[in-house]
DNA sequence: GTTATTGCAAACAATTTGCATATAA
DNA sequence: TTATATGCAAATTGTTTGCAATAAC
């Protein structure tokens, strides 16, 4: 929250009322939501959110590495970076269509040898898995 | 190709024109491709090619396994599935935006893990990470 | 001969943009 | 007061669909 109101000024952008929106209600939900999710949400508790709004709120944030951005099925999802480097990735359950987040140290060590393996400077990463819990039937036509 | 072929009768669908000229250029890539673009390389080349044939065969290939989907940038890319099993994962240049091929086994191998320790039988996954060659200068505005 | 597939053009859905107005510094 | 952000509505873009014509089996 404050963290994002200093890199928004440090970039010479305002901390305005959309943005502010925006990422307060992103911080609130801690995990995937696309950008009429967000306006709908923001309109029912009563601020501003036009999509057009949202939509170059939500661009503007991920330039500045506020925001994560997460492309599935043709709509475009969001969650709030936290500062401190925490993150997490996603697993999609098959039948429900359920994001469940997940992390794993073993996986993020892999993802820094690749980087060193191929000589480059990962600035970004996502893992998406899909899967269906064990017990639970495959779907069937 | 005959794989392809064989999963679809199996499927009850035929091994038309256009899905196999689509199987057939992908198999030609190896790596990701718009929709876009397929339907104009089929052009060019004298095949069949309407925007709708090539969405229609995308989709079908797509639920029978015989392409990956991924989607980025609000758009979705395609590569075509190796019956063997071989796959590989994606790393977006920084500064240029080149896509560039990878495949790593300790990343692998920590994705199973991951399924066991969840309780879940991982369907299928993808890893992209972003990064930019080390010597290569950041993206200055 | 039947039934699945194609192509066209129109319909859609998510996102972006122009521009006048409102707002933050 | 001056530059930036907002909202509306219109424009774009990627993708989907209805339907008559066509090709696969």
């Amino acid at each position: 929250m404050q963290h994002s109101s200093d890199v928004l000024r440090a970039a010479g952008l305002r901390a305005s009322a959309g943005r502010t929106a925006v990422v307060e209600l992103l911080g609130r939900q801690s995990c995937l939501l696309t950008a009429q999710e967000i306006a709908d949400q923001l309109r029912e508790q009563g601020s501003a959110g036009s999509t057009a709004t949202v939509y170059r709120a939500l661009e503007t944030l991920h330039e500045l590495g506020l925001v994560r951005r997460f492309d599935s099925d043709g709509l475009a999802r969001y969650e709030p970076v936290d500062p401190s480097g925490e993150h997490h990735h996603h697993i999609v359950l098959d039948p429900s269509g359920d994001v469940v987040p997940f992390d794993d140290a073993e996986l993020e060590r892999a993802i820094v040898g690749i980087g060193q393996r191929l000589g480059l400077v990962v600035t970004s990463h996502e893992v998406i898995l899909r899967g269906r819990l064990i017990d639970e039937p495959p779907e069937s036509d």
